[in-house]
DNA sequence: GGTATTTGACCTAA
DNA sequence: TTAGGTCAAATACC
C-alpha cells in the first residue's frame, strides 16, 4: 500500500506522508515501550495489565493522556497531508481511480484511528462524569423533600443524568438526501435560533443492541430547502454494514475541501480491496496485535504486545522496515 | 402489541 | 442566562 502510494504521489507529498507515517509509528512505539516498561508484556484484562504471574496497574493516566495527545496530534498532521494529497490527485485532469481510492483509504484510516483514540480517551471521562453528576444529583434531590420534581426524578425520571459530549469525531455533509445506508432512529427535534427549520437528532438504531454511539444531526439549508446540512458525530461501531468508507469526503480538518452532495462510495467490492485496506491498517496500528473486523470497520487491540513493532510484510513480498529511532 | 416518532421537560456548556 | 442536546412519556403507525 505504502509503496503504491509512493509510486502514485508527487514527490514532495509522498515524502511528507512517508515522514508522518514514520513519526506516527515512532510515537506509537515510544508510547508502547513506555507502557511495556511498566507492565512488561501482557494482555489487557479489565483495568489491569495481566502478565504471567503479576497484576500491574494501568500506566499513569497523565502519562497515557499526554502520549495519546501526541499520537493524535501526529495523526492529525498526517491526515492533513493526506488531505492535501487528495486535492492534488483530484486536481489532476485524469486522476487515476486507483490513486483516488488509495487516498480515500488513507484518509479513512487516519479518521478511524483518530476517532478511536479520541473516543477511547473521552469515554472514561464521560462515564465518570456521568456517575459523579448522577450521584450528586441524587444526593441533592434526596435531601430536597419539598421538590416534587426532585422526588420524581429520584424515583424514576433519569432525564438529565448525562454529560454532553465535548469532543467527538465529526464530519459535515451537504446533501439532497438524508439516507446514507445506515439505520437511524430519531430521538429529538429542536428549533434553532435564527433558523427557519428545526434540527433533527438521530442516533444509530444499533445503539442499544450493539452499543453503537454514532449520531447525526440533520437540518434543512436556509437558502435551499431541498438540501440538508448533515453532521455526523462519532463513528459506527455496529456490525452489518460497511460504514465510513461510504462517507463523503469530510471538511473537518481541511478548509480546502468543502463538501458537496456527492455520495461517492468506495465500499470495497472484493477481497483485494479489503486485504489492502487491512494491511494498511496493520501498518498504521503497528503491524501486530490489532484485530480487524472487516464488517464493522473496528480495530481492537488484542494484546499489549501490539506495541512491539515487527517489520511488516507488504504486498509482493516486500517489507516495511521501521527506522532506527534509538538515537 | 411492538416499534418508531413527537414533543415538552430537563440539563449542560458557553 | 440561554441556546442547544438529550431523555422519556405520550402518541402514531404498522
Amino acid at each position: 500500500m505504502i509503496l503504491s502510494l509512493l509510486l502514485l504521489s508527487p514527490t514532495y507529498t509522498h515524502i511528507h506522508i512517508y515522514i508522518y507515517i514514520y513519526i506516527y509509528i515512532h510515537t506509537l512505539t515510544k508510547t508502547g515501550s513506555e507502557a511495556t516498561n511498566k507492565s512488561q508484556r501482557g494482555v489487557f484484562s479489565g483495568g489491569v495489565i495481566r502478565t504471567m504471574d503479576t497484576l500491574y496497574p494501568w500506566p499513569e493516566p497523565e502519562t497515557l493522556s499526554s502520549n495519546k495527545k501526541r499520537v493524535i496530534q501526529q495523526l492529525a498532521e498526517g491526515q492533513q497531508c493526506a488531505t492535501e494529497l487528495q486535492v492534488i490527485v483530484l486536481q489532476n485532469n485524469k486522476p487515476s481511480q486507483q490513486a483516488e481510492e488509495l487516498v480515500q483509504k488513507i484518509l479513512w484510516s487516519f479518521n478511524q484511528t483518530i476517532s478511536m483514540l479520541s473516543e477511547a480517551g473521552h469515554h472514561d471521562e464521560v462515564i465518570s462524569q456521568n456517575q459523579a453528576t448522577c450521584n450528586d444529583d441524587c444526593k441533592s434531590q434526596d435531601s430536597s423533600e419539598s421538590s416534587k420534581r426532585s422526588l420524581s426524578a429520584f424515583t424514576k425520571d433519569k432525564r438529565g443524568c448525562y454529560k454532553r459530549k465535548r469532543f467527538a469525531q465529526t464530519s459535515t455533509v451537504v446533501s439532497d438526501k438524508i439516507e446514507d445506508g445506515h439505520a437511524w432512529r430519531k430521538y429529538g427535534q429542536k428549533n434553532i435560533l435564527n433558523s427557519k427549520h428545526p434540527r433533527s437528532y438521530f442516533r444509530c438504531s444499533h445503539k442499544h443492541d450493539q452499543g453503537c454511539s454514532a449520531i447525526k444531526q440533520v437540518q434543512r439549508m436556509e437558502d435551499d430547502t431541498q438540501t440538508y446540512h448533515i453532521t455526523y458525530i462519532g463513528t459506527h461501531t455496529c456490525r452489518g454494514q460497511y460504514p465510513s468508507m461510504a462517507t463523503p469526503r469530510i471538511d473537518r480538518l481541511s478548509p480546502i475541501l468543502k463538501l458537496e452532495s456527492e455520495e461517492q462510495t468506495t465500499t470495497p467490492s472484493d477481497v483485494t480491496d479489503l486485504d489492502s485496506m487491512t494491511m494498511w491498517t496493520d501498518v498504521m496500528m503497528g503491524g501486530v496485535g490489532f484485530e480487524a473486523d472487516a464488517v464493522s470497520n473496528m480495530y481492537s487491540c488484542t494484546e499489549i504486545t501490539c506495541l512491539d513493532l515487527e517489520p511488516v510484510e507488504l504486498e509482493n513480498g516486500l517489507q516495511f522496515d521501521y527506522p532506527d529511532f534509538a538515537s
